[in-house]
RNA sequence: GGACCUUUAGCUCAGUUGGUUAGAGCGUUUCGUUGACAUCGAAAAGGUCACUGGUUCGAGUCCAGUAAGGUCCA
């Protein structure tokens, strides 16, 4: 067996292993009769994203969710992969072309398309390259991207469905346009930012007397040309002289604008009256109808405004157009005021410029299974951790609005329609609908619009898993692996996609016993459906009028379990992003810490829930945790030959039960614990605390106990063996128990300790819960003592004490000073069964009992009063002075004892084991102070 | 305007159904290289648990309100 060097160096052993694993194909899910499935989907990375904090922690997650499942003996997949993201990447390659001074459109649509996955081949997927060296044990050989082949043919397939199920239309309505990206965005990629602008009170003078105006306020004044009336609310006294009149138009080209009445119009904004611009503002935009106005557009696509908004403004951007317009208002008295005014304005999501409403044609989807959505969370088929996401889940749901689902790029899923060609469009009579398209291609064109990406991620979960396609379904392990166990993934795209993917699970997946009374039901039926996706053998659920059963729902949801993320912000507070260049490069700190040392740090400064403060200080804490793992085990190593470690059995063989004392008992006893607490973690999706746990235990009970008790049991050939198996017990479970969070290290150390089979990996190995260790070990007449923690506690607190004599008394270095104790008989017989590890650890010459000490610093131990034989060299003042300030600390706490003793309610009402406590700890307490009186009148 | 979250040591955070003297890591001070580890060890200092009121024998923990900061939705 190779020996461990003196310090953990993790760059070579993650390359190491990691190439290890990819050869033995440790990752790959595979179908295992027998075994319990646990299934993950990664949430796809943008194609053109590179790794961030938010990617390393969400994947370390993810990780060891699945780790820790192979460790459990279940069969797992963590299915990896990337989407498209349209317009990201649009927007990548385009800013490319512009160096070269050239567009998308000097190319064409094909051309561009081609470029576009040039650039996918080359530099697309980078973020997977990056995984791996987070050590993520995804099975890359399912490695999927959402502009596959395969994969873009269910997307197709999907909108043939839901179109033919009369969830998808085409429509004329106002959307969200983003100026400069030059689509449609849907209302979740809008976001609203308070903006400090300015308001414009602005008057109209009627038409048919000069000299009277009507007022009203806009944020928006170039958008006047394109004003086709004024509204004013039908109840409003101050302006029903008014309704049926004209005002004239006052910048623009010249028209008269009648007066309307609209109860849509809030009567307390501004005068009461209001301009109706329907091309530019949703709520105008109905007020229009109602009152059948004219829509005048005065933007282009990009912004800028065009011809009709007259000579004096076209041409110009909307910003510049605006102060423009503020200019003619000014110019022909029409400018009432200017006033500073604070409003919401919706930006785009990617390219952060505000957003125009704009009336197009665009294709919408209205949303199918929402009834069942909301069921399955707020029934618990789907958990969500924390559970208060579901609020704003179900919130999102009861509001829910149709999805503009087409956008105006290029990359991405062209809609499978095509229309006659010289027909109306508007018309469905001239519209084919089909993934193969028309029979006569050249009498028709294809829309040009894309998908929305996030309309081909909603099928991640299981069109990553074959469907529908049963061939490839059963290729997948569909049927094992579906619905998957958990999601993974930020709130901040729970409506973009994990509410999205619920409602497409439920609509179209059929589970295996849906798929076969499907059949049943089309066979018996005499097929009149000559759709081409509806095949028998088909994964798609057949269309339901009726409301899915509670059974239904549970086979048709993606997932059952979604634990969402905290956000990593900086020191500040803020979050971390490209453009504040405040997020550290997570390669840079593998490089310097180690992936194990990144994925402890960043897991223990994770807890459940809540938003994380990144600290690079706790990455280093990593670092030196798995040092610390590394040095105790070399430790193990220089200590002894290593017996039969090769299995659990091999090493509870080993142990003595005759040979156990105090120590023994303890350290097995926490490891037991932490091994439940650790479970407990598991099972509610606490991470940080299971890594809190693992740490103390180690670190504490283990490295700074044990190990040390240990140093004195090692040089006696009575007790070395039992020792050395009982460090066997406890290294074995723990590298296990730490696996799933650190796998590079605990892989190696595994290894170099001979814990597993010849040619086994860790993995391979079976995690023992508590009670299976326990039975293990009781198999070999070992019975844990639990009460024997309680001794080390005292002995701990002995050691602790007297440390701290010693260093109150600059001692801290000198070995050879001597103790001397005054106890009982039943104290002496614990310290004297433990005493030459008690000489070690106090860095004593010795401790002996003596019935008087005269004289010397003392300090009250449980275990009796320890005295350091500094008889000669002590003063007696500063004794004294410690002494009084210890005692008065100890009247206090005797005096709140006291009262809550004597306070009868208490008495009466509390548990007897809090009693019981609160009388044990008075009585130790006077014992105390009683030796502390006794000792400082001893001083004089 | 609605919903949610946060407020505990100098900093970043734990604190599970209320129950001994509220914990950790980092930082700070002092001491220490004795054969696992200086990526370390020992000891110490450091907290009116945001505020006010309530429930209770007992509140960091439960309830109500207030304040400050943050997130999402409209």
């Amino acid at each position: 067996m190779a020996e461990i060097t003196k310090s953990y160096e993790s760059r070579d052993i993650e390359k190491k292993w990691y190439a290890a694993w990819l050869q033995a194909k440790c990752f790959s899910g595979r179908v295992q009769a027998g075994r319990e499935p646990y299934s993950i989907v990664i949430p796809p990375p943008n194609v053109t994203g590179v790794l961030t904090m938010g990617h390393v922690l969400n994947n370390t997650i993810q990780d060891i969710l699945i780790r820790r499942a192979r460790l459990e003996g279940k069969s797992a997949l963590w299915l990896p992969g990337t989407d498209h993201a349209g317009i990201a990447t649009q927007t990548v390659v385009e800013r490319e072309l512009r160096k070269q001074k050239q567009t998308r459109h000097d190319y064409g649509r094909e051309k561009f398309v081609e470029k576009v996955w040039a650039w996918r081949q080359e530099k697309g997927g980078i973020i997977l390259e990056q995984l791996r060296r987070l050590g993520a044990s995804c099975d890359w050989d399912r490695t999927a991207f959402t502009m596959d082949p395969a994969y873009s043919e269910r997307v197709l397939h999907v909108f043939v469905e839901l179109f033919q199920r009369g969830y998808i239309y085409r429509g004329k309505r106002m959307v969200n346009w983003c100026p400069a990206s030059l689509t449609a965005l849907s209302d979740e990629e809008v976001i609203m930012k308070p903006v400090n602008g300015t308001i414009y009170r602005v008057r109209y003078e009627l038409a048919d007397r000069p000299g009277t105006f009507i007022e009203v306020k806009t944020t928006r004044p170039e958008t006047i040309p394109g004003d086709v009336a004024i509204a004013v609310h039908p109840d409003d006294p101050r302006y029903t002289a008014f309704l049926r009149k004209k005002v004239r138009r006052p910048i623009g080209p010249a028209a008269e604008l009648p007066i309307i009445a609209d109860s849509a119009v809030d009567k307390e904004f501004g005068s009461g009256a209001l301009k109706i611009t329907p091309a530019h503002d949703k709520t105008d935009y109905e007020i229009g109808l109602r009152h059948k106005l004219l829509v005048i557009d005065v933007l282009n696509p990009n912004g800028s405004l065009n011809d009709l908004a007259g000579p004096e403004l076209a041409g110009m951007d909307r910003f510049a157009g605006r102060k423009k317009a503020a200019e003619l208002l000014k110019a022909t008295g029409a400018l009432v005021a200017e006033e500073p005014y604070a409003n919401n304005v919706g930006y785009s999501e990617r390219a952060d410029v505000p957003i125009e409403p704009r009336l197009t044609e665009q294709w919408w989807l209205r949303y199918p299974k929402i009834e069942e959505a909301k069921a399955a969370v707020r029934d618990g088929h789907i958990k969500f951790y924390p559970e208060r996401w579901a609020k704003v889940y179900l919130h999102w749901l009861e509001n829910i609005q149709d999805w503009c689902i087409s956008r105006q790029l290029w990359w991405g899923h062209r809609i499978p329609v095509w229309y006659r060609k010289g027909a109306d469009r508007s018309d469905p009579q001239n519209w084919h609908v089909s993934v193969a398209g028309p029979a006569d291609p050249s009498n028709w064109e294809q829309e040009e619009d894309v998908l929305d990406t996030w309309a081909s991620s909603w099928l991640w979960p299981f069109a990553t898993l074959g469907w529908p396609d049963k061939a490839e379904m059963e290729k997948a392990g569909f049927d094992y692996f579906y619905p998957t166990t958990t999601l993974v993934t930020g709130p901040d795209i729970i409506f973009f996609w994990v509410a999205r993917m619920i409602m497409a699970g439920l609509e179209l997946v059929a589970p295996a016993a849906d798929r076969r009374s499907q059949i049943a039901d089309r066979v018996s039926a005499d097929a009149k459906s000559n759709s081409e996706v509806r095949t028998a053998d088909s994964g798609i659920a057949a269309p339901t009028s009726s409301t899915l059963s509670s059974e239904q729902i549970q086979q048709r949801i993606p997932f059952r379990n979604v634990y969402f993320t905290g956000i990593i912000r900086d020191q500040q507070g803020r979050k971390m992003s490209k453009s504040l260049g405040n997020s550290p490069d997570p390669l840079d700190l593998i490089d310097t810490y180690g992936a194990d040392g990144l994925r402890f740090g960043i897991i223990s400064i994770a807890p459940q829930g809540q938003d994380i403060r990144f600290q690079e200080d706790r990455i280093e804490g990593g670092k030196n945790f798995c040092n610390k793992l590394w040095n105790a085990s070399r430790f193990r190593q220089m200590s002894g030959e290593a017996g039969d470690n090769s299995s659990l059995a091999a090493i509870v063989a080993r142990l003595d039960a005759g040979k156990f004392d105090a120590d023994d008992h303890a350290i097995l006893d926490r490891l037991f614990a932490t091994t439940r607490e650790v479970d407990r973690c598991f099972a509610e999706f606490e991470f940080s605390a299971a890594v809190q746990a693992l740490y103390g235990f180690f670190w504490n009970d283990f490295c700074d106990w044990y190990v040390e008790v240990s140093k004195s049991k090692l040089q006696s050939p009575d007790t070395k063996a039992n020792c050395l198996a009982i460090q066997d017990l406890v290294l074995r479970q723990t590298l296990l128990l730490l696996h799933p969070f650190i796998p590079f290290i605990t892989e190696e150390l595994w290894q170099l300790l001979g814990y597993g089979a010849p040619a086994t990996f860790i993995e391979d190995a079976h995690l023992e819960n508590a009670s299976q260790l326990a039975s293990a070990s009781l198999m070999h007449g070992l019975v844990l003592d639990h009460g024997q923690v309680a001794t080390v506690q005292g002995l701990k607190a002995f050691v602790s004490q007297a440390r701290a004599l010693k260093a109150e008394h600059n001692l801290a270095s000198r070995r050879d000073v001597k103790f001397f104790i005054i106890t009982g008989d039943h104290e002496w017989a614990v310290l004297s069964a433990n005493l030459a590890k008690l000489v070690r650890l106090t860095g004593a010459a010795e401790l002996v009992r003596r019935d008087r000490v005269e004289g010397a610093p003392a300090a009250v131990t449980t275990l009796g009063t320890l005295y350091l034989d500094l008889a000669s060299t002590v003063d007696a003042g500063v004794e004294k002075v410690r002494m009084k300030k210890e005692l008065e600390a100890l009247a206090k706490h005797i005096a709140a004892t006291e009262a809550r003793l004597a306070n009868e309610a208490f008495v009466r009402k509390a548990p007897p084991a809090v009693l019981e406590g609160a009388r044990k700890q008075l009585a130790e307490q006077q014992a105390k102070r009683g030796e502390l009186e006794r000792l400082l009148k001893s001083l004089g």
